[in-house]
DNA sequence: TTATTAATTTAGGCATCCCAAAAAGAAAAT
DNA sequence: ATTTTCTTTTTGGGATGCCTAAATTAATAA
């Protein structure tokens, strides 16, 4: 199997997981890798050889240790290429993840670290996302979605789940970037679309854009 | 083909070329990439139907312009890296050169514009190859190898044809950097070996490391 | 020129990575 | 409990990239 496509396998997995908590579907799979399901029950398999994950027929995948310490290197990689993309070479938080993409397979220890260490290393990429250590130590954090959040509370934006162009251009647009304030101030039963208030301007938010926005009460 | 595959070809057919001056055997090519001849064979006949060269069965294969044009476009990304990950990130020129290997296919214009502009548009890279800018121009020199240079005559090290770390740490042992002033004080019949004065030292270079030292008359 | 040697190509095969369609299995609805 | 629906797996196959061994062609030496 080539590296590449095992360590994009593994990061869908880890992500889907939610943190490896839940077993993944290999339609879930599929679905993220734009793969076709039968593909993916060949790939879990291969990845279940090479000790990667625990694959059961029809139930599920989940990571193993190998897997997990496999996967949060990558996952440093990425972010931290995204931090120094983002910091040190001037582009947008919205441009860095696809480039990023591509950077983190290039593994060399040596490199990342070095460019952690420019960056005084980080603990949070640009879309609000920890930073594993060398060792695989990665923050948790309490936050919730923008989806989750309560009537008349103050909230502060803490992340992104979602990296494309579209959705990071659409943020910055309402002013709703990493660090922003706001207040909820209504939530629509008819759609749940949440209205709130951001550098004193009222916006709309449909139920889709605020699952994927990270907050924290304050 | 596999969009890698044709950059490791083209690459190495503009090499062994030198400079596209000449037609390139299969074999040559087997041997750079260390493949089967009879996998170059398929390979170049693939890059002919992708128009990057003129393959001629049993007789040789040659660049064509668009293939010369995204050969200095690889040429460029890779030289760019070298020079930033030297300069920039303080990796060794012994280093520099199998970081570059992957990261010069990451294919991204304003990433490779922006490190240049960094380094303020750089010529050279850190073996003294010249760098083509962003539409092919490249620096031709009337640089000699240090296996031709005559008995006597003072030189200044320009470059180097060979990127191994093997031999970059050699060259540094007998502080033959780039840069270096040199006088040549024998030539030997018997096994083309070359006597030189460098930094007040009297070394010895074989005629395998001396074709592979690119040097300048002063 | 003919024989020998070297380079190239062809043929057949294997591994990887992907797909569509059919078959099997699991889950949900009635 | 049976049917319907959805998911997963199996099967068979296409494309790429590589190999070895055999056949062909070109180059060199005798
Ligand atoms: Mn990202
Ligand atoms: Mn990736
Ligand atoms: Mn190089
Ligand atoms: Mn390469």
């Amino acid at each position: 199997m080539r590296q590449e496509t095992i360590e994009n396998y593994l990061k869908t997995i880890y992500h889907l997981s939610s943190h490896n908590t839940l077993i993944v579907s290999n339609q879930k799979i599929a679905g993220k890798l734009h793969l076709n399901p039968a593909t993916v029950t060949e790939g879990v398999k291969k990845l279940h050889e090479l000790k990667y994950v625990v694959y059961e027929k029809s139930y599920g995948t989940r990571l193993t240790a190998a897997g997990i310490k496999l996967t949060l290197d990558i996952i440093r990689r990425h972010r931290i290429w995204e931090t120094y993309l983002a910091k040190e070479l001037g582009f947008g938080w919205d441009e860095v993840h696809a480039i990023a993409e591509e950077l983190e397979h290039v593994n060399n220890v040596k490199l990342i670290n070095k460019l952690a260490a420019i960056l005084g290393n980080p603990i949070y990429d640009p879309h609000g996302d920890p930073i594993p250590d060398e060792k695989g130590n990665i923050q948790k954090s309490n936050f919730i979605k923008l989806s989750e959040a309560k009537l008349g509370l103050n909230y502060i934006v803490m992340g992104v789940t979602d990296h494309s162009t579209t959705f990071l251009k659409y943020l910055e647009k309402h002013h709703l970037i990493i660090g922003a304030r706001l207040n909820i101030i209504a939530i629509e039963d008819f759609d749940n679309s949440i209205l709130l208030v951001c550098k004193k301007k009222e916006v709309s938010i449909s139920s889709k854009a605020s699952a994927c926005i990270i907050v924290q009460t304050i």
